[in-house]
DNA sequence: GCACAATGTAAACAATGTTAACACCTACGC
DNA sequence: GCGTAGGTGTTAACATTGTTTACATTGTGC
C-alpha cells in the first residue's frame, strides 16, 4: 500500500487511487468499518487528507467503492470454489455439488472477512441485489438454470429460485459475519440451508 | 417526546432518559441510522446535550438500548400476528399456521419499519441471537417445539431448528428492509422460503 | 431547614469530513 | 526546448461531531 510505482519526485503519489482503496480495505478488515476515516486513510497512503478529494467525491463514495470490490471478490472466490468441482458422469450430482459449493463459498467468505462481507452489504441506494452484485448473482442465475436443465428444479418457479436461494443462505452468512452462531453450528446449519432450499425448489 | 409528566420548575427534565430513547427512535425511523446523534437527540428532548451523559454512557450505550427495545417490539409484534390464529381441530394444521404467522410477522416488520429493523440488529458484542432477541426467539423455540408435539417436525433436528429458520427468513427481512427486493416478489419469496424451511425440517 | 445526591447547563476539547487558496509537477502545443 | 495549463498534492481553516469539566439548580432524607 506504500506508493506503488513512483518516480522521481515524490510529491505526486503515482497511485492514490488504488491505494485508498487499499489503505481502506486494511483498515476495516483489521478493526472494522467505523474505524474507516478519511484521515487515517490519508495517513497509511502517505498522503494529506485533502488529496483524497482529487480521486473521491467524499467518504462515502470511497466506501462505496470499496465495497463493489469488495462485492467483486465474493463473487470471483465463489467462482473458484465452483470449478473445484470435478464433473462426474452423474450430471445431475455435479450440478447439485455446483450449487451447494457457490452456498458454501459464500458463508465461508463471510466467516473469514467478517467485516469485509459487512461492508459489502451496506447500501443506500435501494439498488435490487442483482444489480448490485453482478459476478456472484449472474453465478447463482447460471447454477439454477443447470439445476434446472437435468431435471432437478421445478421450471415454473426458475425466475423466483435465486432470490429464494440467495435470501435463504444470505441470512446465515449474515449472522456468520457478525459471529452470532457458534462456529461448530455454522456447517450443519447451512446444510439444512441448502436442503431447504433445493426441497422448495424441485418439484412436488 | 416533548417532557412527560413534568412537574413545578423546567430545569430538570422528568423522564429524560425515555424521552431520549423516544426521540432517537424518531430519529431513526425517519431519517435513518446516520441521523443519531447526541446533539440531534438533546435538541428533541429539550435538553442541553451534555445532560445526556447523566443517563448514558455514550451514544453507543443509547443505541445499544435504542436496538434492544426495538427487537422487544419485533417480538411483540410476532407474538400479536401468532395469536390471531385461531386454533382448529387440526391441530397439527394449526400448528403450522402459527409458525407461517412468526415468520410473515418478522418480514413484515422489517418492511413497515426498515430503518427500526436494521439498527435492532446491529451488533458488536458477538452475542448469540438466542440470547441477542429474547422474545422472538422464544416465540420460535416455542413454535418448532409445538410443531415438534404434533409430529409435523423431525425430532432429531429440533435442537438445530430454530437456527435454521432463523438465518432463512432473517435474511429475506435483512433485504426487505434494504429495500434490495421488489414489493411483489416478498410474498411470493417468504412462502417459499417458508416451505422449504418445513420440508428441511420434516421427516425424510 | 440543611446537606447531599441527582440532574441539569455552559464552555471547552479533540477529532471528524470537507473546502479554499496556494504549490508543485508533468505533459503537450508551439 | 519552453512555457503554460491542468492534474495532483499541501496547508490552513471551517463547521460539526462526541465527550468532559466545572458549575448551577433542584429534589430528598435526616
Amino acid at each position: 500500500m506504500l506508493t506503488p510505482t513512483r518516480k522521481g519526485s515524490d510529491y505526486h503519489h503515482g497511485d492514490l487511487r488504488h491505494s485508498a482503496i487499499s489503505a481502506a480495505r486494511n483498515l476495516v478488515n483489521k478493526d472494522g468499518i467505523s474505524s474507516l476515516g478519511i484521515r487515517r486513510i490519508a495517513d497509511l497512503s502517505g498522503v494529506s487528507p485533502a488529496a483524497l478529494y482529487r480521486h473521491f467525491e467524499n467518504l462515502e463514495q470511497l466506501r462505496a467503492e470499496l465495497a463493489a470490490q469488495v462485492r467483486q471478490e465474493l463473487g470471483e472466490f465463489m467462482q473458484h470454489r465452483r470449478n473445484r468441482i470435478k464433473p462426474s458422469a452423474n450430471r445431475k450430482r455435479t450440478a447439485i455439488l455446483k450449487f451447494e459449493a457457490l452456498g458454501e463459498a459464500y458463508v465461508d467468505f463471510a466467516r473469514l472477512h467478517p467485516r469485509l462481507f459487512e461492508i459489502a452489504f451496506i447500501q443506500s441506494n435501494e439498488k435490487p441485489i442483482s444489480e448490485f452484485s453482478d459476478l456472484a448473482w449472474d453465478l447463482l442465475k447460471e447454477s439454477l438454470t443447470e439445476l434446472t436443465a437435468v431435471g432437478f428444479l421445478d421450471r415454473k418457479i426458475l425466475e423466483s429460485a435465486p432470490m429464494i436461494a440467495w435470501s435463504s443462505v444470505h441470512g446465515l452468512a449474515v449472522l456468520v459475519a457478525q459471529k452470532a452462531i457458534a462456529v461448530r453450528d455454522q456447517d450443519g446449519a447451512l446444510r439444512q440451508i441448502l436442503d431447504g432450499v433445493q426441497r422448495a425448489l424441485s418439484y412436488k
